[in-house]
DNA sequence: CTGAAAGCGCTAACAT
DNA sequence: ATGTTAGCGCTTTCAG
């Protein structure tokens, strides 16, 4: 249950040179010889084995998928979707994906994760932001680097991107085609540049609908984007003012948050208040209104990053081609026209 | 920067097979040697490559883990919180995880996970009902095996499981003490042995307290427990009989089928009938009202795997060892006593 | 069109 | 205590 490139060479009568050939396909090998080969291929169910392929060719096979351990481990469904989207792919185009997690903050002297020490990927995938010592030390190693929602300020490489501006203007834009004007924005710290882009989205929209940005109406920058920061963050708002008639989320978690207060203020959404949150996470269509948000195809996001890694393992020089993925509009129950 | 260990000779005047024995840590070499090809490894950044040490030493450091298809893509928390505790406990222990999906329907020709082919892992773990076929297959190669949440008939290997009887049990006596005599049992199909011993619990709590078991409060083994599942199971229990004052439910999806109908009925939940489910998914505390259900530590689980799957790897002659994970009631807004 | 042979980087006898 | 050496299974010139 091993055979090994000599026991087909041997069953086939031939050298175990031509029997790479034939793996390979390469052409220059007469049909009969292939004929040959191919039989006992598969009457010895012969299989190349990855680490003798790998010590050769120097190619693992494999590609590494680096996640923040905050972004992974608590619980933050979204980067684990993206990962399962690249998951998917590799199976696809077959290779198989090593995933690490590395610390928020990484030191000149942290250890690179193993898989690039052994020279066991190909190429790594890096999700979310991740510390900029981290790059640097994988730099070294010359090999393909594809980023995902995040793009380091230094040097150029391919990366996938969501269109965070695109999807903040659009839901804004949505809030305001319901008749909102006095539309508030919530977000939690601005660590991730997507909460900012998300922002930017959302003055866009006020600005082309000739609608003053009122500075009151937000709440920036404090906590964590998460739903409790969202509970804290339209309490804050409501000390301050009560005229809004919308709230556009940075992300569906505070918005989930901001339904609890809501909820317990006895304030009817989306009678009283519109919500439309963003990325669009399982649990939405669960909540009391199901939520109005943005979906970030997330697997997609995954897919496409897959895609950018093979092909930059199989060019030599590999173009830094960005992909900027759009977001939907998907209406809920918690929006409606105002009255 | 790919310094090998001839390099690592050479700059430390060694032969490589002293490298090699000081990389693993054998005790005969004498502590100067020792420092000195230390301080040579350092210098080079010498790492061993995974290939070459994988070709000589028949290990690849990976680990498989094998999932249907349809319990993977049709984003199924479940089985991918296992994975990411599996994944998890792989970084402790030096391993990574080569994820692939098998199709449900695994006809003996099917060719296994390429993976297991080109002997690319040391063991491989199987996380749900996978097909008989497959296991089949995968018996040729000898490598170890481990199961988690499902034991197949034939064979005996390492297995972690989850107590579901406990569980169903427990749900069901919470319910009792809570004083619900009329209690329901809704299922989706038995296709998945846990359904079934959900079930069992179930029975054997209402023989505990001397309750009847009413054929008539339960609706099994019609559709696929998931949400619409539970919907249309509740409809047709009420269609049959109004006496229940609590549900139980094989798991948290069909649960909020049964929450979504109710909701749509004016019943109210807890006050008018309680539910409780079963698996603890993440939505579950965004529910209106938050579910009451059986906590499955799911990345424990994972977590379990891998350890057995270590042991199996380290010990020529594993033995079969079982892990039963207990479960845990988590009580929410879901349930309440009867007045 | 096919074969011989030289490694890829490492481990593990076997010598010394 | 350390070095020599023979592979592990495969790819890839280079000859023929």
């Amino acid at each position: 249950m091993a055979a090994t490139i000599k026991d087909v060479a041997k069953k086939a009568g031939v050298s175990v040179a031509t029997v790479s050939l034939v793996v390979h396909d390469n052409k220059r090998i007469s049909s009969q010889t292939r004929t040959k080969v191919l039989k006992a291929i598969k009457e010895l169910k012969y299989h190349p084995s990855r680490s003798a392929r790998g010590l050769v060719s120097r190619r693992s096979g494999n590609i590494g998928f680096i996640l923040r351990e905050d972004h992974f481990s608590r619980s933050e469904p979204f980067y684990t979707k993206i990962f399962l989207g690249t998951e998917f792919q590799a199976r696809e185009d077959e290779y198989y994906i090593l995933l690490t997690t590395v610390p928020s903050c990484f030191e000149p002297g942290n250890k690179l994760p193993r898989f690039v020490l052994e020279r066991n990927v190909d190429g790594i995938i890096l999700a979310g932001k991740v510390p900029q010592n981290l790059i640097n030390g994988l730099e070294q190693y010359k090999m393909p680097l594809v980023f995902v929602d995040y793009y380091p300020p230094s040097g150029k490489y391919p990366a996938v991107m969501i269109d965070n501006i695109a999807g903040g203007l659009n839901a804004t834009e949505h809030l305001i085609q319901c008749g909102h004007q006095r539309i508030a924005y919530l977000a939690g710290d601005f660590e991730h540049p997507s909460i900012l882009e998300r922002f930017q989205g959302y003055k866009m929209a006020l600005e082309k609908a000739g609608l003053p940005f009122t500075p009151e109406y937000t709440v920036l920058g404090e906590e964590l984007p998460d739903r409790s920061g969202g509970y804290n963050a339209v309490k804050k708002l409501f000390q301050r003012t009560r005229t809004i008639t919308a709230i556009f989320t940075c992300n569906d978690a505070v918005a989930t948050g901001v339904l609890q207060y809501l909820k317990e203020e006895h304030i009817r959404v989306p009678e009283d208040i519109s919500v439309i949150g963003f990325d669009d996470v399982e649990a939405d269509i669960m909540l009391d209104p199901p939520l109005t948000t943005m979906r970030v195809p997330k697997e997609d996001v995954g897919v496409q990053a897959l895609r950018l890694m093979v092909e930059s393992i199989q060019s030599d020089r590999p173009k830094p081609k960005k992909i900027l993925v759009p977001v939907e509009l998907i209406v809920r129950g918690s929006t409606c026209h105002i009255n």
